[in-house]
DNA sequence: GGAATATAATTGACACGTCAATCATTTCCG
DNA sequence: CGGAAATGATTGACGTGTCAATTATATTCC
């Protein structure tokens, strides 16, 4: 209670700061997303999803493998395989060599759609983002998603982890 | 094609900070959150509506001033009301005056939850947050914000707004 | 070999968000 | 007045995410 370190709570300033923070990235988001759904009629779920299925050797990834890759929990990627096989976007196939897995494959469909999706949507990180800020600007974002990423990682993010 | 601006599209490294930035500020938004509700028991939604009740006179807002006041679609609102109500953290009234209006109102076990999320809720934003950056860079999350937000505004965020 | 355990993936229940109806009341105006 | 349009709010359908089971196969080790 001594060595409590300088204000224990944030600051007017600090808090709107952060409001303003939050918001912005936010609707950032979520303006980035509705472009590319409107353009391509993929979610940025889909597209992540194909993404690393077209980057995948045969365009074909053990489940878990692509979950690692995406850095998704199991469970939402089964839920949204689910949705994009019915869509026909991927497949599924059993995994040789152990009837446990599963393997989540690209269709040609699903391939298309990606390449639908990508020009337009590289643009609009460009004219939403990259735009938006001065090349210094788009240097302290990057500095800032790292310390605050480093800081997560170290103090903890998760509720469960003190 | 000639006119075209300095490159189409972001460059390796502009792509490289985006995807770092969405993911930071998503990761840090989800560990917030989570800490509010394994401390408090409410949603980062449920707070933004007790909050605004709770300044509110007498702690009850017509429910479309309420969605004014924390930015959400009215839809959003009357499903997110629904469930509040039902555990209790708000009641619903009609609103004298104009029939078809609705009123949500505090209740005790609202205004209670409230005052215990508070403390915990700000202390993460402070942990979370303002820890993980120097005061310069906490100034450059308010300035980068603030460039996004406008550009955001001026350049269309929306899918239908070109 | 065969039970205990670990691993891979799916499932179900539920919270949350968006969009497009829908319903009720009020307001506008001829 | 009375019907058309505007306004306030809710609802239903569906995509999405999390958590806690559940199912099925592999592995381990006695």
């Amino acid at each position: 209670m001594l060595t409590q370190r300088r204000g224990q709570f944030p600051t007017r300033e600090e808090l709107r700061i952060w409001r303003n923070f939050i918001e912005t990235t936010d609707a950032l988001r979520a303006a980035i997303a509705a472009r590319l759904l409107s353009e391509s009629g993929l979610s940025t779920g889909d597209y992540s999803v194909l993404l690393a299925l077209t980057e995948a050797e045969n365009g074909r990834l053990r489940s878990s493998e692509l979950a690692a890759t995406i850095g998704w929990e199991r469970s939402r990627l089964s839920h949204h395989l689910g949705r994009m096989d019915k869509r026909g976007l991927i497949r599924r196939e059993n995994c040789t060599g152990d009837n446990r897995g599963a393997e989540a494959v690209l269709t040609g469909e699903g391939a298309a759609a990606f390449h639908r999706a990508t020009v337009p949507h590289l643009r609009a990180i460009r004219e939403l983002f990259v735009d938006g800020l001065t090349p210094a600007q788009v240097g302290a974002a990057g500095e800032l998603a790292a310390a605050l990423r480093d800081h997560l990682e170290s103090a903890g993010g998760g509720a469960s982890s003190r």
